[in-house]
DNA sequence: ATAGCTCGTTCACTTAAGTGAAGAAATGCG
DNA sequence: CGCATTTCTTCACTTAAGTGAACGAGCTAT
């Protein structure tokens, strides 16, 4: 997990999809983007690198900012993946909140390129610019809200349903993740996913 | 819905529920539950009564003192429970964070105790009262996480252990909510809950 | 190159949920 | 009170997911 500082042109495109991102819920002089900077927040982190396991006790959040992270508990032996975190998602663990050891991992799915940061280091960073309590809280709301419509969208439908509506909402997941880790995303066993795609394939025809 | 602005012992304790949630996030002077009390948020609201309904715009925000209510779907004639908020539970539609026309409904399951508040009030309050944006931050990031792990149980069991969990979990739910609306919050029809309950208890025996 | 893995698919069989119908029990309303 | 409606359960049948096993394709490392 190497820390990013160079000035290439990849790295200021990096940047600017921060502050593009920000942009949508407060606006940011000069001075607040240098101190956002200077915190060493980009991280370049290699497929397979585990960020959190389970029992550990974490202060980091996760933003991507390229690639893709993956959330995944271990019962009984077997990963049940439970969430794809991909370009402008970010995840803060349920143990960051709480202070409590996590329940699941999270691993690098792909080479990617995250912002890193530290709930203490937030903490001093909300008590400068009080701007960001404010961010944070809209930002968390929206989260929120999202979250929920997605629960509420599983609840209310079928493995194949939401299948289908993953390929509409999220066509590159179904692409760049392997089907035994969706599958477990998806609630089902890989095999009936196999099954399931079979199943649509024939109705088209 | 009536407002509720009476002094009787009742209404006393309602008041204290609420300072004591308030008091997990931070700490009020008596002005500042003063300006909360004269803000009219309690109100009292019959078993039955719609409080949001599909294409409805909403700035409303729910804080159950005493009660339950439901938040549900219509898809193709056929109600789909997805939330039960009861008491010291909070909920703000997505609709109000968006700002656009609520996807489901809300009603009343029981008589009820609420606090309703107004997305603009509580810009006002924000405004004057700083410390309020730093507790609806932390009780959102709470609620937020609490949501996630929600989620991921429902994910990684099956209809089965979801009932399980839910009899541990909240087995106040089980007593108080129609079987009906029950099934379609665990994701499956009557039929199967009914089932699947019979299925527990002949394994107990 | 090849032996060992992981991954995806297929198959036969089991188990559980969906469906439609019917009836009993509880609830609400005039 | 009694009629109507809603709610819950049961049943027989259909459909889909879980399970265990097997196989081939693709990757990796020695």
């Amino acid at each position: 997990m190497a820390s990013v500082t160079n000035n290439s042109d990849y790295s200021k495109a990096m940047k600017n999809i921060l502050f593009d991102f920000i942009a949508k819920y407060i606006s940011l002089t000069e001075e607040e983007k240098n101190a956002l900077l200077s915190l060493d927040l980009f991280h370049s982190v290699k497929k397979g690198t585990v960020l959190l396991k389970e029992g550990q006790k974490s202060k980091e959040s996760y933003f991507v900012l390229k690639g893709c992270i993956r959330t995944y508990y271990v019962v009984e032996g077997e990963e049940k993946t439970t969430g794809f975190y991909t370009e402008m998602e970010a995840l803060t663990p349920p143990a960051v909140i709480n202070q409590t050891p996590s329940e699941y991992y999270i691993s690098c799915n792909e080479d990617s390129l995250l912002l890193i940061s530290n709930a203490d280091m937030e903490v001093e960073v909300n008590k400068k610019f009080p701007k960001f309590d404010t961010m944070c809280r809209k930002f968390t709301e929206e989260l929120l809200a999202k979250q929920r419509i997605d629960f509420d969208e599983f609840k209310t439908s079928s493995p194949e349903q939401r299948y289908l509506n993953l390929l509409q909402k999220r066509p590159d997941l179904i692409q760049r993740v392997p089907q035994h880790q969706l599958a477990s995303y998806l609630g089902i066993k890989p095999q009936s996913l196999s099954r399931l795609r079979g199943r649509i394939l024939e109705k088209k025809n």
